[in-house]
DNA sequence: ACTTGCTGTCGAAGCGCTTCGACAACCTAT
DNA sequence: ATAGGTTGTCGAAGCGCTTCGACAGCAAGT
């Protein structure tokens, strides 16, 4: 293993002009820095991270706190992980994993030991246990997902409340009286998701507003979970012709059924998803969807924890305006249903 | 920041008796290690990541690079991350997160800087560049998918072989004689994975043992592409009536295309997936599938890897036998066709 | 009583780096 | 020519922990 101080002595140099030739914290003349450098390449040096860690409190690793929950549309979560990850590293951070099985302990172990400067939490809920301790340490950090008192945090998350909207204004457009939500599983209300709800509710105010009759219910996803749930609703409001699905699992399922029952779409009834866009463009009828921008929400979430760490930015509230995009899944509502 | 040193003077003892009650490595009377253990608490203290690592050489962290692509079913290297991550946790381990992105520099930079102890790597291609740095350092690795040449290397895998050749097998038993392989998207194969290529080596010669015929044709997933590669696969074999799928975003489009042609499964074709358990049973018909078993595959990786950084266990190979599981998917031939 | 062997504790050295203050060496303005 | 300011480099302290050797105290065997 190559030190510091043999990189050091094969250029001809102290210790610490090594070092600040490393962080350029402070000048060094242009022949040194070359020399200082040749050498590290020779002797192929890499910093040792524990050292580095310790003399300058600084460990350059963000934690990134995942849900191991299985009712959440995973590729998004990964998405999420993905870009958090190589946004971190052109930041020069590099990304500690870690479940929500720890729960609020694990924020405890990682900012007490240092293992991480700053992190990063995902699937937030609306009155999250974390919060607290987020809250009361100096370690930067930002939610991916709004709790419901966002006071001393930094969040970044779709706008939820204008994705429901947006939902809503696109099919009240083209005529559709009655719409149906399917939603995520039960669990996910039950444990008050913030991003579930919020959808729920931009949706139902702009319905209002518009005089749209809406009906809501969860669903796991899955065929048979999806057939129950179609039947009901149908039966509750037989004039049902648009849907908003939020769960990527019941969309393909919703499709087939709506064709078994020879349903059009989207000439009979229409359906908006809200889902990535690769979804959208895989399913069986190419869906109007409102997409998860997942790649953006991790890059954001990485670019205010830096900036937080370098003293720049502050707490704040960022959300990204959703964009819905018409596929073939949304048409005029059939003529006499409005 | 609550330090050793303040633990020792709090418990009036010296920094090295406290650094033993934590780490066990010498015998400590009972009343000494209750009366640390007490100051630990009331003082709330956690040990210095950084400090611990520089002092140890040991940074009890494990590195997992995923790759980023997306022509891999996602949800199955998240899980096998959540299975790393939460098996390491239970031996103490935390787990940093690489991206495939920077490729063989991530390893030079994890092990030259020791920001973690042992690394363990996902989708190893056949001849994986990463392999010859691998065997030149002496930190442990363990692969998840098997390279071509595996000596000096510790891997963990399903048996795809086998597993290739227990779908042919069942189809066999069956009735079924002309069977068709649905494979993963085109790049897969060209970047030679070693999974896919190892599926397709097992499933045909075993079909050839058993005199089947086998017509292979990768696929993109999504319905446009399943579309294609179906109506080509029965152009050139009408007589098809078994189909293998080792592509979970074909599974659903095929079982559509089927439907919409009036081949009934299990009745006329049958359809056997490598697939989760999950995708499996939320298809629109409950397919017989050989499981990927994503959690197992992480865990195992990780008691490996504990094992060799414990000093026990040595470079071995690991091949989890795969199971089928019959559900409605797959039934006898038709008659007349065998 | 005296060595021998534990057991439990301590002090001190050091892990490899960052960072602060010091200070030559030089350059510019008086 | 001299005071004042830069610029580039160095030495040393110290980050918080682990670990090694030393050793006091005590039990058991001679």
């Amino acid at each position: 293993m190559v030190t510091l101080a043999e990189v050091a002595q094969h250029a001809g140099v102290s210790a610490s002009t090594v070092s600040y030739v490393l962080s350029g914290k402070r000048s060094i003349s242009a022949t040194t820095r070359q020399r200082v450098e040749q050498s590290i390449r020779e002797l192929g040096y890499h910093p040792n991270a524990g050292a580095r860690a310790l003399a300058s409190s600084r460990s350059n690793i963000i934690a990134l706190m995942i849900p191991l929950r299985t009712d959440m549309y995973v590729p998004v979560m990964m998405e999420i992980a993905i870009a958090v990850a190589t946004t971190a590293r052109t930041h020069g951070y590099d990304v500690l994993l870690l479940t929500g099985e720890e729960g609020p302990d694990a924020v405890r172990r990682v900012t007490g030991s240092g293992l991480a400067d700053a992190m990063i939490l995902m699937d937030v809920q609306l009155d999250d246990e974390r919060l607290p301790l987020l809250r009361g340490t100096d370690q930067p950090s930002v939610l991916i997902g709004l709790p419901a008192d966002t006071t001393g945090l930094t969040c970044v998350d779709l706008d939820w409340n204008a994705t429901g909207a947006l939902c809503v204004e696109h099919l009240a457009t083209l005529g559709h009286r009655d719409i149906a939500v399917i939603g995520e599983a039960p669990a996910v209300y039950e444990r008050h998701t913030g991003f579930a709800e919020r959808t729920l509710d931009g949706l139902r105010s702009r319905a209002k507003e518009l005089g749209l009759r809406v009906l809501h219910r969860p669903c796991e996803g899955g065929y048979d979970a999806m057939a129950v749930t179609l039947a009901r609703i149908l039966d509750e409001r037989p004039g049902t012709t648009g849907f908003v699905v939020q769960n990527e699992s019941a969309v393909e399922p919703l499709l087939a059924l709506l064709r078994q029952q020879g349903r059009a779409v989207p000439e009979d009834v229409s359906v908006v998803a809200i889902c990535p866009d690769q979804v959208a463009v895989q399913a069986s009828v190419r869906l109007t969807s409102v997409a998860i921008p997942a790649q953006e929400m991790g890059r954001h979430a990485v670019e205010r924890l830096t900036a937080k760490l370098d003293g720049r930015g502050s707490d704040e509230v960022v959300l990204i305006a959703p964009e819905l995009t018409v596929r073939a899944s949304s048409g005029p509502a059939p003529a006499g249903t409005s």
